[in-house]
DNA sequence: CAGATGATGTTCT
DNA sequence: GAACATCATCTGC
């Protein structure tokens, strides 16, 4: 009996297409993250796409060294702090020299949920399953992503994105963005109909 | 549950 | 100095 895989990789050419689709898109697949301390999978509920056409996004007005990743390759990270203390995980879209990536809002966790409790609870002093990974700072304390996962590939490093065995595109919706104050009408944010693990 | 607020590091003006 | 793709905690319903 030969040994199945629980996911298979995301293409490169899956990336390579319009940011909100593949922000659409990425609702339903896995985020999985090996280290020393175990594996970490949680299933996407949560995206936001950004591009540089877009008043919103960091890659608005051209490359800087902070927002580099999101004109590398596609599928590599792009991971910045925000507001000094969280940290933000993106995957970049579309071709080198295109500013684009998806933002990863939230995860429903699948696989690991003791050691993202504990990597949460270093900061927080009670931690529900619904708060290990619900908001973008929350995704990246709770997998362990920091400034090093900027700009690697997620294609099968320890950090990669995948898609689940039976995976099945899950009903989604649409809407504003969340904690931005330009292009406030623009509809790119997307979540899981009906999961209460998105962040509102 | 909603609303207010402080903490914190980088980037950009 | 201001702005910032946030979170945890507190107060009051």
């Amino acid at each position: 009996m030969a040994k199945r895989t629980k996911e298979r990789p995301v293409s490169d050419r899956f990336f390579a297409r319009p940011v909100a689709r593949v922000a659409r898109d990425l609702l339903g697949r896995w985020v999985i993250h090996d280290t020393a301390e175990g594996r970490c999978v949680g299933r996407i509920v949560e995206t936001e796409a950004y591009d540089e056409r877009d008043p919103a996004s960091h890659s608005y007005g051209g490359p800087t060294p902070r927002n580099a990743a999101m004109f590398g390759p596609a599928g590599h990270g792009y991971v910045y702090r925000s507001y000094g203390v969280h940290w933000c995980f993106n995957v970049s879209v579309g071709d080198a020299g295109r500013g684009a990536a998806v933002l990863i809002r939230a995860l429903e966790p699948v696989e690991g949920h003791e050691l993202m409790r504990a990597r949460r609870l270093q900061t927080a002093k009670v931690c529900r399953d619904r708060e290990l990974a619900r908001g973008p700072g929350r995704v990246c304390q709770a997998m362990a992503i920091d400034g090093r996962h900027d700009g690697v590939s997620l294609a099968g490093g320890t950090l990669r994105i995948a898609t689940p065995r039976g995976f099945c595109r899950p009903a989604a919706e649409a809407s504003v963005r969340v904690g931005i104050s330009k292009a406030v009408d623009t509809l790119w944010r997307f979540y899981v109909v009906e999961n209460t693990f998105v962040s509102r």
